[in-house]
RNA sequence: UGACCCAUAGUGUAACGGUAGCACUCCGGUUUUUGGUACCGUCAGUCAAGGUUCGAAUCCUUGUGGGUCAACCA
């Protein structure tokens, strides 16, 4: 047995140097943290398959903990959306957890802080602490309240979480160094004051624990052993460790914080605040907009929570920014839609096709292979007459011979069907093709072992019979923006790469009747064309496609070079 | 005019002082009743300059380029 040794990502490695060093395999416990403020995102589903992929691998524990110190921005229907999302991606969390759970703990310690001179309340504004507060090449100054009393901060800080103050008029401070190369070591907000109702805690509390107070400690108090978490906090692990020590009890576990780039994909963006913008200007139809990157839009979008992990596995997790190219996404949904996507037929574009040597009022059943990739999928029947509906653009009057599809005077096979041949065509006035007139080859049929179904022609097309076909709406989507990345210039803003023909529907496309019984979120490839699913708007007498992702296309690319 | 982080084919990621590899993309070919799939192949990389070493993508120095940091957001 030779078994190719994968290599570990940078995390992985820290993981298993701590645990050469002494580390019990047992107290490995992972957790993952959003703020409920918004839909989770394929960014965020690379940490989701890191942390929740650590704790398979190790077999340790992974708590989902809401990050949920900020109730003005915060609420349950986020909270709902990211637990969907997070099973639907295919993991379980050991635990569900709240950071405001630790709200009454964060007092007491802030309290000791207190006491033990490293926290002050400060009466200033906003706008007073930051000016004191420098900048990154100059160091700070001292508030002037720096140095009160024990008893009075007390007293204040009292009076703070009882609502006897204004908001934004008192905070409580770490007392820490105002001259810190590190802005966040000069002196951070523990505190503030917001009168504002909690999802969770509602009315309880006056005053709410600032992030950096409240991420490590929480960490502690889960004995979370590696706290991973992306590159723009990497200034942030000094104060975690200095946090931390305030409260540190040598017995327990000292969680760690490690920083790793943020997964970004090319041709879209993935900020909230820019993915929110974009939902609340109307550019897109909500969250779940199958265009957004959100886990919500992919899914509706017909990506499959397989087809994200594998993506993400395969992108791996490094420290530089990256900009990773949707390509690979579109891989991993094509590799597993191609070995479980049922094959049906569908018309997009229709134009009439007549088989004049074909019975007028004869329909006859063929037979179709529901997938060659899978020879458990199975046979379907497909209803076949004398007028069918082609793609347009798979017949030319005239062409060279790089184009295998129909043209006059020349044979192509229709699918699963028989061999025709086209002999002439009707126009109307502005020179449309209204129809096309072919003869078949009576024994030519798919499957029958003629010697003449056995007979190779160059092209194979797709078709529907037009007596039998369902009509249905098909949602054609392409990249949201026209940039690789968007958010990049400094001198542009990202909505002005908004891809303008990023939706095309096409309200009356033909689809085969075998399709009738489809459900929502069901998968097909429309041979030819690429993966569809049906979107949850469609009806019991409506049938609406997503199209997820088209198949490769090496004529298109031909086509291109002209 | 600061601190910290990062730099390997077009993209993403390995190689942990000992032959620069993998995946995606691109391009070419074979097979094919999907111009799909599968299979085969081609092109293509260590930011730069010094230094240490028998040997450097890897260690050191300097430079260059990119990123992060001045919310009572997370």
């Amino acid at each position: 047995m030779s078994e190719v040794k994968k290599s570990l990502n940078f995390l992985e490695q820290i993981i298993e140097e701590d645990l050469a060093k002494g580390l019990d395999k047992s107290k490995l416990k992972f957790r993952f943290p959003p703020e409920p403020n918004g839909y989770l995102h394929i960014g965020h589903a690379a940490s989701i398959c890191l942390n929740f992929g650590l704790g398979i691998k190790y077999n340790a524990p992974v708590n989902l903990r809401f990050d949920d110190t900020n109730p003005v921005k915060e609420e349950q229907e986020y909270v709902d959306s990211i637990k969907n999302d997070i099973q639907w991606l295919g993991f379980n969390w050991a635990e569900e957890l709240y950071s405001s759970d630790y709200f009454q703990q964060l007092y007491d310690w802030a309290i000791m802080m207190i006491k033990n001179g490293k926290a002050f309340v400060d009466d200033q504004t906003s706008e007073q602490i930051a000016e004191q507060k420098g900048t990154p090449t100059k160091p700070g100054s001292n508030s002037p309240f720096r140095d009160r009393l024990v008893s009075e901060n007390l007293d204040l800080f009292e009076k703070m979480k009882n609502g006897a103050f204004d908001e934004g008029t008192h905070v409580l401070r770490a007392k820490i160094d105002m001259s810190s190369p590190n802005m966040l070591m000069r002196d951070p907000v523990m505190y503030r004051i917001l009168k504002k109702a909690h999802h969770r805690t509602g009315e309880d509390w006056k005053i709410y624990p600032m992030y950096d107070w409240t991420h490590g400690e929480s960490d502690y108090i889960e004995q979370i052993s590696h706290s991973l978490c992306t590159l723009e906090f990497k200034h942030h692990r000094e104060l975690y460790d200095w946090f931390l020590d305030q409260v540190y009890d040598p017995e327990k576990l000292r969680p760690k914080q490690r920083e790793f780039a943020r997964r970004n994909l090319s041709y879209t963006v993935m900020s909230k605040r820019k993915l929110l913008e974009l939902v609340e200007s109307g550019y897109v139809n909500g969250w779940d907009d199958p265009r957004m990157p959100t886990i919500s839009g992919l899914r509706r979008r017909g990506y499959t929570p397989r087809s994200i992990r594998e993506f993400s596995d395969s992108a791996g997790i490094a420290k530089r920014d990256n900009v990773t190219d949707l390509a690979l996404l579109e891989f991993h949904i094509r590799n597993e839609l191609n070995k479980t996507a049922p094959r049906v037929m569908a018309v997009l574009d229709p134009v009439k096709l007549v088989i004049t040597n074909y019975p007028e009022g004869k329909e006859e059943m063929l037979t179709g292979e529901n997938n060659p990739e899978d020879a458990d999928a199975g046979f379907r029947t497909i209803p076949f007459s004398r007028e069918l509906y082609i793609e347009r653009e798979d017949f030319r009057e005239v062409a060279n011979k790089k184009f295998f599809r129909l043209k006059l005077g020349k044979e192509v096979r229709l699918k699963n069907a028989y061999i025709i041949k086209a002999e002439s065509v009707d126009k109307d006035a502005d020179g449309t093709i209204k129809v096309i007139y072919c003869t078949y080859d009576e024994d030519s049929k798919s499957g029958s072992g003629t010697e003449a179904s056995q007979r190779k022609v160059k092209g194979t097309i797709h078709w529907v019979s037009s007596k039998h076909a369902l009509k249905s709406e098909v949602r054609l989507y392409d990249r949201l923006f026209t940039d690789e990345a968007p958010d990049a210039h400094k001198e542009r803003g990202f909505k002005e790469f908004i891809n303008p023909d990023s939706l095309k529907v096409i309200p009356d496309a033909y689809v085969e009747p075998s399709l009738a019984t489809a459900q929502k979120g069901d998968s097909f490839q429309f041979q030819r064309l690429g993966y569809f699913n049906v979107d949850k708007d469609a009806s019991d007498d409506r049938l609406v496609f997503n199209r997820t992702v088209a198949l490769r296309d090496s004529w298109a690319k031909i086509e291109q070079r002209k």
